[in-house]
DNA sequence: CCATTACGCTACGGGTCGTAGCGTAAGCGT
DNA sequence: ACGCTTACGCTACGACCCGTAGCGTAATGG
């Protein structure tokens, strides 16, 4: 007596090939079309399947969308670079070329724009991209605290809250750089701004 | 010889009442409905124009959002409050009252959405939202510089991308948390992240 | 009063949506 | 090997929205 959800169940499975041509196609239609002009026939036409199976699979262009961004985000690694700032100056430049791909910018904001009014669906993004990279977060203090760079915090809930502040801090820099400002998050601004993410605007000089 | 953009031209002039309904009535229309489900005709009916009036005024939804939503953001005004920490707690708490709201939310992660594929859309949102809101960026800066709480810049144009960068930082921290994260920037908060721009991840205790 | 521009209304072809229905393909258990 | 079950491809469909054309009417300025 399996549950309907179980391991392996009677049937034709779903081939996970189609899976991945569904996504690659998503974001190759993100790039031609952006998120306005994508229709999911013209993904399924791209994927070679048929655009019922495409619904069979997704809700709807939201939930397609989601998947296919957040592959691009899995990219992400935190490099030993020896000091807590050039640590954040390789993980943000990182960061920085993957918003820059249009992929992602037209995918990402149009998705977040939807989940304003879309409680799953935001649910959805939280956990498969933005809980995700929160890792980077953590490993990152993890290995300044052991170089003695950041002071040990002793109560694990503030330790989390200011976590989640140096994310949306970080990773809202670098959004607004790119989509609202629209100019490059280069070598130069990640320079600038982790080194007022570690000492500050007081600070004195350069 | 009046050049056809004239200040005063033949003919009846365009209602000026018919731009605030119109406006007014694309902001109802995206709490009600959010982005993706908000058609042109439908808030044509909802301000008591034909559609036809709301085509000849903008070229289509992007347009009309972007100017729906930039007339929210013309609220914000920088307080005094004696100190630079203050400053800006007071000025981020009505940023993030702004965006809290529904309309703000959906429309303007919908627009710069679409902005990625749109360089005129893009420069449109530019001028009438962000350009426009960097006066509180430099109305803070030379505040504080005249309290002594800042250095003062010699080179104007270091000066220039350090307030581009404050400004990134500040609205794309609101954003993110606002977004991404979807929790309140709350007062609490709001301190939390001030303390950090100002004094740095190195700063040792609260 | 006349030229000029804005407005309201109706109607239209074109496109996308999301689903239903059906025959076929691919694994699983006996 | 055979049936059971689920996935797939294909077609067709009503519903909806888009953006525009056309026309008669309303409101200004000279």
């Amino acid at each position: 007596m399996q549950s309907r959800t179980s391991p392996t169940r009677a049937g034709r499975p779903r081939s996970a090939a189609a899976d991945a041509a569904i996504l690659a196609a998503t974001r190759a239609a993100l790039v031609e079309l952006g998120w306005s002009k994508l229709t999911l026939g013209d993904v399924a036409t791209r994927a070679g399947v048929a655009k019922t199976t495409l619904y069979r699979r997704w809700a709807g262009k939201n939930e397609l969308v989601v998947d296919a961004v957040a592959e691009l985000f899995d990219e992400l690694r935190l490099p030993d670079r020896g000091s807590l700032a050039a640590d954040i100056e390789g993980v943000v430049l990182q960061f920085a070329a993957i918003l820059a791909r249009p992929e992602a910018k037209s995918g990402l904001m149009a998705v977040v724009a939807e989940s304003t009014r879309d409680e799953a669906l935001r649910e959805r993004i939280r956990a498969s991209i933005v809980e995700r990279q929160k890792r980077l977060v953590l490993e990152g203090r993890a290995r300044a605290q052991a170089r003695g760079e950041l002071p040990l915090e002793e109560h694990p809930e503030e330790a989390s809250r200011t976590a989640d502040l140096i994310f949306d801090v970080v990773a809202g820099a670098v959004v607004h750089r790119t989509l609202f400002s629209a100019e490059p998050a280069d070598e130069e601004w990640v320079r600038s701004f982790t080194r007022v993410l570690l000492t500050g605007l007081s600070s004195s000089t350069p």
